[in-house]
DNA sequence: TGTACATCAGTGAACGCGCGTTCACTGATGTAC
DNA sequence: TGTACATCAGTGAACGCGCGTTCACTGATGTAC
């Protein structure tokens, strides 16, 4: 229904045709990345359309390639503006100085597994990464490492040695793993056994926490 | 290449358009199903196309609708048929007396990242099924509870009460989840980065037997 | 067991459809003077 | 600052392509007698 009346203002407004400012391109060009980073998590790359994208964007699909080369071009781009991503961007009541447990559980939340959309570009991109191969496994796997590093802090060390940095960083990733696979799990099973869907988010909060 | 070769036996031996035994029949719905078992987890349900799964059971594209309804109902029938898959399907060194951290090393293996296309279907389709909604979650969701069920009896539990027994499940649960999100990013991480993809197998089998 | 015929699995051409991409055209923007 | 013109973002029709699906046709199988 907006998009329906902001495409109407915009012809109106704009006319047909016409050249617009380069302030305005810009824009147009992160409004695209921005839906297309949306779309790609909601409904995976394969059916992501060009012209979802921009009608999401409130252009037609003409325009498209006046800002990007390609499709892959476009996923590209939106995959790596997917990594801006925090816990935050769905969790209401998130605190900066949120510890892991407190990340954890807002990362196994029943909102989170709602919005994929919004939500984590790994759990969203991981499979259609590792099927498609490079070069979206290479962003994916950039972003990986940075959440990797990122999350690692959060955890206790002792005194600072290699061996314990180490340590650190396998917890993280065997944390972060299971929090992947618990929000996959949950998002698979919502539709047909919501019950289960909650379990799973529970059980691994639990059982992340437990280590 | 082999492909073609028995394409071409086929044809001189079966000749063209002849009508085949209830036996053939089976035959080709089998390898219709297995085919599509096998491609649907290597490039999702998107990407398996009707002609490449009945090219691949030896058959043109023609005769699929004398087996299958639609590319649905074929997917349907695929997916459940994949749930009929163990471990042992794809780790060489198993042994029906193996226990739960056996399973664990055996799931989390290189050799079983490498090999999708006739790995644990929970973790080649579980983000498809979130996608598409029902029908195919619910024979994800079915599956998974099967998994759940079978995995939770590999742990020990004290004494049968139903407090330990629901301790159980969810520890399975917990461990299941660590084990499809490791498969899933050492899957993503495996062409662009290696060695974090082998790290990733490593920490979370270490993380999930230190539990 | 043998004969006559209806059945139907398989073939390959064809269908509509939506995809990614291209293009002629428009006219305000941006630039050169 | 003002004028003249080239630039190019956006439009909407059109392209080739591959998809899922349909169909007329074939002829050995399965069945009724």
């Amino acid at each position: 229904m907006f998009i329906i009346i902001h495409t109407m203002l915009t012809l109106i407004i704009k006319g047909v045709g016409m050249r617009v400012t380069q302030e305005v391109v810009r824009r147009h060009r992160e409004e695209l990345i921005q839906a297309a980073a949306r779309m790609l998590r909601e409904r995976g790359v394969e059916a992501t359309g060009v012209s979802d994208v921009c009608r999401a964007a409130g252009l037609t699909h003409g325009a498209f390639y006046r800002h990007f080369e390609s499709k892959e071009a476009l996923v590209l781009a939106a995959c790596e503006a997917a990594f801006n991503w925090r816990i935050a961007d769905v969790a209401g009541g998130t605190d900066p100085g949120d510890g892991a447990a407190e990340r954890i559980a807002q990362y196994l939340s029943a909102a989170h597994r709602d919005a994929p959309a919004v939500g984590c570009p790994v759990a969203a991109l991981a499979v259609d990464a590792a099927r498609s191969g490079q070069p979206l496994a290479g962003v994916l796997a950039k972003g990986m490492r940075h959440y990797i590093d990122q999350f690692a802090r959060l955890f206790p060390m002792r005194q600072p040695s290699r061996k314990a940095q180490e340590a650190q960083r396998d917890r993280a990733i065997a944390s972060l793993a299971a929090m992947v696979g618990g929000l996959i799990l949950a998002r698979a099973t919502a539709s047909a056994d919501p019950e289960l869907s909650d379990q799973i988010l529970r059980a691994v909060r639990d059982g992340i926490n437990a280590t």
